[in-house]
Formats: C-alpha cells, sequence, structure tokens
DNA sequence: ATCTCTGGTGATCGATCGATAAACTGAGTT
DNA sequence: AACTCAGTTTATCGATCGATCACCAGAGAT
C-alpha cells in the first residue's frame, strides 16, 4: 500500500534571467526582506520571495554581507536623486516656498516603510554610513537652510553656522523625521496632511530663526560676538 | 607517553545567587546584552555576562521570548517611575518653568544608549507594548501640555485637543526626542547643553502654540493667517 | 555527620543559519 | 544535431541557535 511510488520530481520550472536582473532582483527584494525582518532575515526566505534556491544568491554575491552592502548604497542613495542643492539656493524664488516644496519632496522620498525601516536598522548597527548619512544633512540640507535664512534676514552668510543655530534647524528637522516614523513604524494615527504639517513646522521654525537673529544682533553691544 | 592524564576538571567556582537576585540579574545583562545586539542577541553571550552557564536561564524564564517582555516591561515602566502628572499640571508655577523641568527630567529618564536602543528595536517589531507607549505619551504628555497652554492662554480646556495642536506637540516633542537619537545612537555631536537645546525648542513651541491659537480665535475674519 | 533542597553544570538534541561543491538545464552557436 | 556555457538546482557541511535532560554541589536543617 504505502510503497514507494516514484514521485515525479515536478521541478519548478526554471525562470531564466539575465545577470544583471537577476542581480538587481536580488538587491530589490533583499531591501523589502530586511526591511520587515532586520538583517537578521534569512538567505533561505529571500531566495523563497524570488522563486528561487538559496545558493543562487551566491553566484551573484559573495556573502550576505555584501548582498547587505548593496541595500544600504541603494537605499541610502535614493533621496539623493531630487536634486535639492538647486531647489533650496534658488533665491529667485521666496524662500519660504522653496523649504515647503523641499520638504514635501524630500518626505515624499523616505516617508515609506521600506526607507525608514532600513535606515533605523542600519543607524543602529552603528555602520559607518549611517553616519555619514547625517553628516550630508547636516551640510548640504540643514547648513544650506540656515544659510539661505540668513541672507533673507539680512544677515552674514559667510562662515559656517553657529551651534545653537544647528541645533534649532535639527530640531526641527528630526520632528518632521519623527512624523514619518510615527506614521510608517509605530503605525500611529497621524494628521493626515502631510503639507500641513510641514507647513505649521516650518511656521515655528522659521518665528524661532527670526527670534534667534534679533537677539544675536543686539548681542554686539554684548562682550561675545556671535556675527561676523 | 599520550596517555591520558585525568585532569583535574577545574570547575569554575560556583557563584550562588538568591532566586531573585539571579532572576533580576538576567533581565539587567539582557536589557544591556539587547540594546547592544537587538533582541537577536544569543542567550550563551548573556550567560557569559553573568558568569553562569546558558542552561540555568531556562531556570528563571521558560523561554527567551519571556526573558524578552521581562525586558519590555522594565524599559517602558522606567520613564513612567518620574511622576510627571503632578509636575505638568501644578499651575502654582509658570508654564514655562514646568515644561522645561518636565523635559529636562523626562530626557534624563530616556536620553541614554540602553533606553533609546532597547526602544527602537521594539518599535521595529511592531509590538502593542510599543504603540502603548506612543498613545500614553499623547495622552498622558502631550495632551495635558496641550491643556495647560490652552489654560495659560486664557482658552478653554474642555474636550480633546485639535489634530492640529496635537501635531504641533507631536513635532516639538518628536524634534526633542531626535537629540536623543542624534547623540546616544548615531553618535553625532550635538550641541552639548541639552537644557538649552530644551530651552530653544520650547521657545519656538510655545511662539507656535500662541500664533496658532490667535489665528484661530481671529479665524472668524480671515480664512487664512500666515504671519502672526 | 548526614540529609535535603535548590542553585548551577555538562552534554546534547533538532532546527536553522550562511556557505560550498558538483550536477543539471536549456537557449544560442556552429 | 551536437556543442557550449551561463543560469539554476540538489545535496551537504560546519557553526550556532534555543531548549531539554540528568546530574552535581554546597549551605542550612536535623
Amino acid at each position: 500500500m504505502n510503497r514507494k511510488t516514484p514521485v515525479k520530481r515536478v521541478r519548478a520550472k526554471q525562470r531564466r534571467l539575465s545577470a544583471v536582473d537577476r542581480r538587481s532582483e536580488f538587491v530589490t527584494k533583499a531591501t523589502e526582506l530586511f526591511a520587515e525582518e532586520g538583517f537578521g532575515g534569512g538567505t533561505r526566505a529571500l531566495a523563497h520571495k524570488l522563486g528561487v534556491t538559496q545558493p543562487l544568491l551566491y553566484r551573484y554575491f559573495p556573502s550576505k554581507d555584501d548582498l547587505i552592502k548593496e541595500v544600504y548604497r541603494k537605499v541610502y542613495l535614493e533621496p539623493l536623486e531630487i536634486g535639492w542643492e538647486k531647489l533650496l539656493s534658488d533665491r529667485s524664488r521666496p524662500l519660504r516656498v522653496r523649504l515647503q516644496e523641499f520638504y514635501e519632496i524630500y518626505t515624499d522620498a523616505i516617508f515609506n516603510r521600506r526607507w525608514l525601516r532600513i535606515y533605523l536598522y542600519s543607524g543602529l548597527k552603528g555602520l559607518d554610513i549611517n553616519r555619514w548619512y547625517v553628516g550630508m544633512v547636516k551640510d548640504k540640507i540643514l547648513t544650506r537652510i540656515l544659510r539661505e535664512c540668513r541672507h533673507d534676514a539680512g544677515l552674514a552668510t559667510q562662515g559656517r553656522p553657529s551651534a545653537a543655530e544647528l541645533e534649532l534647524a535639527w530640531v526641527f528637522h528630526g520632528g518632521i523625521f519623527y512624523y514619518g516614523v510615527r506614521k510608517y513604524i509605530y503605525e500611529a494615527p497621524v494628521l493626515e496632511d502631510k503639507a500641513q504639517m510641514i507647513s505649521d513646522a516650518l511656521d515655528i521654525f522659521l518665528a524661532g530663526f527670526e527670534r534667534m537673529a534679533e537677539s544675536a544682533t543686539d548681542r554686539r553691544r554684548a562682550p561675545i560676538k556671535v556675527v561676523g
């Protein structure tokens, strides 16, 4: 009865892809997997998502760690493709409008479950690329914003921003970032109108900057000179 | 020659602890381990930190998951011990002073590598306890702060805060929280004077709230008010 | 001195992990 | 039709994981 009937090994019909396609498919699906499971996600689960077997991964990547590095590269470089440099510095448009548009576009790029989770997971690993990204936000976004704010307020735009200014910008930036974390990581209810949230945050940031600029210019009579 | 010489098995001298002490030591060290390695940290590494063998863990916890749950409990309940209810609602003191003191104490409790990393790791797992904590921050901190702000501004304190008000408070709170993340997770340089950071953030939050309160009462005349 | 109870150890199991080696498959070339 | 070679699979290894079991050891009670 229970004789071993020779089961015709129905081998799942191979779906052959070109090397470049397969490779990029590995990176894409790995991003999805690691976003959900963390970088502890298994190579077998990854292969299953592609409908292939696990050893195939090692025809395209020497090790799992090399795959992870490519995931980093992809995720961290993604939001850089929006070209914020010219957007923030285009002084033919009002500063307020530029900032609003920049943060709408920037958050469009990073406010999604995939990006935020990979970012947080990699941040917890304390990798250099994460520090690099934070430094880039500081140099390429916050410093630039502060320079434009100073220009808008008729202040000197030379030199680096003061520590207090930078901290103000960071708290503002972090407040916006945390909106994405609440929505996509904690899945908590948020004010659905993202543009409105940005607008409100911008209001209080710009008001705060003006207040700080005023008290700084008044300080010329005081011994400590903060502005050049 | 190579005869098996009976090696005197030098068993590491047992260091016996009472059951309650050993148990709490497991929880404490597990918090440290999981903060660094994530919840994928191994039970053998944990036992090594205590100087005991791995099976001992299972005399105190049915499974690793039960241990993790105790770690959650400990970490999430820690910042609740500061008794913020009365601190925020004590109207005999100026609102500004209360808020400053509250956030200094609150951040003293949560701004450390251990707490923040466990919080982020557990948040990424999407557990109920994390949602519970976020809801508690909203109900017990932000809603309370907003009520005190409304009272201070001579507005009605009945009913729930508006979605816009809550979002304003969240961006403020998130901005402060992100300061801790930058310092202890990303290990990025931050303005070292935490109290100053809180003070500056409070300035712009309170100014923003006043502006919002004004435009809310003025709203009968002008539909959109951009500048105060 | 012996007994007892409990905190702790040694050995080991099955599952799962990343990784390797060898065999297979099938579309394109000759 | 036979050959080629890149893409894929099967089989398997060694390490590590959480968990279980039987046994050991030592302080206090008798």
